[in-house]
DNA sequence: ACCTGAACACCGTTCAAGT
DNA sequence: ACCTGAACACCGTTCAAGT
């Protein structure tokens, strides 16, 4: 008898064999056609055309695979640092790119305030900020907890501003008119200082503020 | 004809009307007795004795109820202050209190990272903060933006908290070992700090240095 | 006007059964 | 051994219809 193929009668041709690779991949296509909120366990099983329950032979849950996307996700991140440029300013770059990174990825960065996204790129980046920090002259048990305090803030940032950015219904007209609405008599400090204490100055100068307030206690910490 | 009502054929005999302020007792009420994990909006109906339809004619949607309810919860704050006790040590405490509000309530901490939780508790904890680093000899400006920063790592710290001590498969020693793991040409300075970067101190200590750190930071931009 | 049954369009995860 | 159909136990939100 002839060896063609009984299964090439399907219409695509070789559906690639499932792997964790494989998922992580499509999980990825998803995120970057469709958004990031839109990543679930059945779309991607649909994606790789199988049931859901095929997924759970590779990743363990949600979680973990969320842990696996931003380790992926590190991958892009450029981590180099050629010495010469100052130290701070490679420190508010990294921070700022991996910000970036996460903000157009909503649940992602959720899922990057809870998991510890062990994996390479994860220690690179560590790797990379121990690094900048110590030349900077903190000591090495402040430098240790120095990068679970930067990039707290850069993750809680990215959720803070993805979530804002999404808009379930508030604006920031609301919240400004609860401030103007601020009784005198009870909230004297916030009459004064009115609306300045959620908008003053832009999303970029603020998040340079921050990290320079950040490095400054740091630094304070390290004498 | 007697005036006996009909509607005392129910079982529970006034169920209770609904409005905007019985659907937050009732959220509440779920939030304390099964966690906030399980309130839903098909729960909450349950428990008001309606349908999940009824609740859209007094909330628009998950993340406004969300928003009320941490509202609600900052009423159970002590957000006094005798001006005897050191600012410092009184801003210390309001942290980690709110901090350790949200943390038993795993989504609304992710909540209140995601929402500005307009409402006049709310506005209360600012106006405490802000006269806190006043009274510290903080600059205006400097003051309404450090607002922001030290109620972010507040209620990311709980995020995280929350999230690790729920354990979705993570576990500290996953990460342990991946750091044990850890490329000694690649990641050098890693290598030599070992687990320290994530272990280091207890949960109570970090909290203390991370705020101590801020307020250093803080204070470094008001001279 | 106020309320809600029922439907729409989804979820994550498990497990018994198939190859 | 590896994979998966089907089921379990849920979701948030809308809308047409009822009182």
């Amino acid at each position: 008898m002839s060896r063609t193929e009984p299964i090439s009668r399907r219409e695509r041709p070789s559906k690639p064999p499932l792997s964790r690779a494989a998922i992580v991949d499509a999980a990825l296509s998803i995120i970057e056609r469709d958004g990031a909120d839109k990543l679930t366990m059945r779309r991607l099983a649909g994606e790789l055309d199988t049931g859901p329950a095929s997924l759970y032979v590779y990743v363990k849950n949600t979680t973990e695979l969320n842990a696996q996307l931003i380790d992926r996700l590190l991958k892009e991140l450029d981590l180099s640092w050629d010495g010469v440029e100052p130290w701070r300013e490679r420190l508010r770059r990294v921070l700022s790119d991996y910000s970036a990174l996460l903000t157009s990825r909503t649940e992602l960065a959720n899922a990057a305030l809870l998991v510890w996204p062990d994996g390479a790129n994860y220690l690179d980046l560590i790797e990379l900020l121990v690094r900048l920090l110590l030349s900077g002259g903190v000591s090495e048990q402040t430098a240790a907890r120095s990068v679970d305090l930067l990039l707290q803030h850069a993750t809680a940032s990215a959720v803070e501003w993805a979530g804002h950015a999404r808009q379930d219904g508030q604006d920031l007209a609301d919240l400004t008119a609860t401030l103007a609405s601020a009784d005198e008599a009870r909230h004297p400090n916030l009459a004064r200082l009115g609306a300045a204490v959620f908008t003053d100055g832009g999303h970029d100068e603020r998040g340079r503020w921050a990290i320079d307030t950040l490095l400054d206690g740091i630094l304070a910490r390290s004498e």
